[in-house]
DNA sequence: AAAAAACCTGACCAAATGGTCAAAATGAGC
DNA sequence: GCTCATTTTGACCATTTGGTCAGGTTTTTT
């Protein structure tokens, strides 16, 4: 091989590259990035340490990019907000692709929240352009939902942030819903129940169900309340 | 000084144990456990390291007191959940209460988050005794509201883990907050518009407030909307 | 086939870090 | 001022760990 296209990687590059970043974005979430050691990554990647280091000089790169890959899934999700300009609609597909995220990918949520709780040291560049901007533009959106009397007044931010932090929970606390739980994993109906349980009281908590009066309850989506 | 009562600690280990506890949260949470070095906790309380392992033998004995203690902050807040028995006292109460712990001690929250994250490995059997308990006890006080018709039909833990998940958010989360709010932390009129946001959803997310039937609206505490 | 690029790895190193220790300082009680 | 427990601390050590490197192997290109 003499010239390869820079933007092409070999087969073998490629499948290494994919199995480090696994192994990495696990321990990088169980251990944090000091916990974290290449040594531990490359045993669980299945390579010695050095090979390790042929493809990420340092820890620190390697890190980087598990961070962005992080972002990029969670950029998915935020996506699937814009799907419709319903309020019920949109919250529920966002929550509950939120929701699945969190159940798919734990670790991934696991090391956002530990780069957060450690300030950030890699993304704070994400968190004020990308992050500040989607976050914006999403609250515009729910701002208008309120003066188009679609939902009650509230705080947009405040509405993000809990169901951030709502959808992040269980994932990044799954030890301790596992542990109340009984010690094993919400099963398949439990994580549906929990799913809607979410979504149904922020729907109505923002009053996105027809909120007191009685209307003719047009729901698209079904909200996470049995019937009485 | 011959022979002191042997749970009478001196006033000097009073005084060094509590500004070396106070480092140790704040370095931990900053950190992590692995993250974070003795020499560094040393440092911020002011006193040699090896005076720490004069106090501490351990750094895992050191970070067993700190979660510990934060243990007990949590208990203590947890309490407030039983001043009354009506879902909108109760509930206003202890979103309340956990929001502010969450805003006068944010170091203590998320020395627990990062415990969690990594599996809980010193305080799991908290996790499986007080906590599950706990847990358990407001949970049935939870469907009893339900069964009274106080409050629209959920699943108990599912609401609590939301509450859990929101209101530490703003702990854990707080630089993330911090950096969409502009770089600075919330001002205390914006976080208590937070709060009023919180309970506010939270409550008419399960019908606490007069659901959808027009009565005549005993409100003990202001919810967090606005007059429409 | 041969040259060149890409890939692999055991051995090694320097720095960081948890913890020890012996000796010194301090202070209370007599 | 003497005694003894408590406290303080600089120096030191063993281990861990991120990262290097030289030399080897494999794959691709011509």
């Amino acid at each position: 091989m003499r010239a390869r296209d820079k933007t092409q990687k070999s087969a073998v590059r490629e499948e290494n590259e994919r199995a480090i970043l696994k192994a990495a974005e696990e321990v990088f979430a169980e251990r944090g990035f000091r916990g974290a050691t290449t040594g531990v990554i490359a045993d669980r990647a299945g390579i010695p340490k050095a090979n390790l280091h042929y493809y990420f000089p340092t820890k620190e790169a390697l890190y980087r990019r598990v961070v962005e890959h992080i972002f990029n899934v969670w950029l998915d999700a935020a996506n699937t907000f814009d799907e419709s300009d319903d309020p019920v609609e949109a919250l529920t597909a966002y929550i509950s692709a939120k929701m699945d995220i969190s159940r798919a990918h734990p670790m991934g949520s696991k090391v956002w929240a530990n780069e957060i709780l450690h300030k950030a040291p890699v993304i704070q560049d994400y968190l004020e352009t990308t992050l500040r901007d989607w976050t914006a533009s999403r609250a515009a959106v729910i701002d208008r939902w309120v003066t188009e009397g679609k939902i009650a007044p509230v705080n947009a931010r405040y509405l993000l942030y809990m169901i951030w932090a709502t959808t992040q929970h269980y994932a990044d606390f799954n030890h301790q819903i596992d542990t109340l739980n009984g010690g094993t994993p919400l099963d398949d109906a439990q994580f549906e129940d929990a799913k809607k349980t979410v979504i149904g009281i922020v729907l109505a908590g923002i009053g996105a169900k027809p909120p007191a009066a009685p209307s003719p309850a047009p729901a698209p989506a079904e909200p996470a309340r049995a019937e009485a």
